[in-house]
DNA sequence: CACATTGTATGAAACTCTTCATACAATGAA
DNA sequence: TTCATTGTATGAAGAGTTTCATACAATGTG
């Protein structure tokens, strides 16, 4: 997993890179439910960043329940929480894709494209 | 084309959202080469940002080629246009579909219905 | 119990980003 | 020639990012 990440030039936040690479991963599976993360220190040393810098972005992704850190045991994919009940699940999808429209649109991306493309990847699992 | 701007509160700097915006605006068609561009100060006022951010949007794209500006007169898309790069956009999609799957599924949200109600909030403007 | 491993935290320094206010310079129309 | 329009520039202030050095705290193995 090390292998596949990378920090780039381009004047987006190292940690954002960082955690937008880990959630690709997790939401590609390459990473599964459970499976463990690579040490921020490995991380650190692999990329030649400071260690905080790596630990904000495994922050972000635990604040977000992506991930679950245990110290002097490691950090790994959480598995998916219960689902929500369907009054609250309809009202946060809601908000999500409003988001996610946003999110699409400031990188120039066309929303409509990217759900297609979450259901094409989608669809093998059904 | 001042509609298809948008700022987003992602961590990304406001200069390369607004970059990568008109980059894939050119790249798609909407701006033709020799098209004008919004002003400056219309940017920065649409998006409610300040001037010189616009500005240092606007910059990297002159130093780049994909613009042409001239004080007084405007800004406007090269002649020839930049080169267009399709893989690389369906990449970033497919990209950004990956870390959408896993960020919902982390939220405890069933991604393929974020991506019906994407398309659905979408739909009116089609 | 000791220790290696892993995560967590602090303050400071330097750099980056954004805003603000302001003003200058080139273009082209009238 | 004048003037409106558009781009270019400056310094400062505040907030954000990254690094650095260092050290503490929880976990689990031996």
């Amino acid at each position: 997993m090390l292998d596949r990440l990378h920090v780039a030039d381009t004047g987006i936040p190292i940690y954002i890179q960082l955690r937008e690479q880990l959630l690709r991963a997790i939401g590609a599976g390459v990473l599964a439910p459970g499976a463990q993360l690579p040490t921020m220190r490995q991380v650190a040393v692999a990329l030649k960043i400071d260690l905080n810098t790596v630990q904000r972005a495994y922050a972000e992704l635990e604040r977000d329940g992506v991930l679950v850190t245990t110290r002097g045991r490691g950090t790994f994919v959480a598995n998916p929480p219960p689902p929500l009940d369907p009054v609250r699940h309809d009202l946060e999808i809601d908000a999500l894709a409003a988001k996610t429209i946003a999110a699409a649109r400031a990188a120039g991306l066309d929303p409509a494209d990217l759900a297609r493309a979450m259901l094409t990847r989608l669809e093998p699992s059904i």
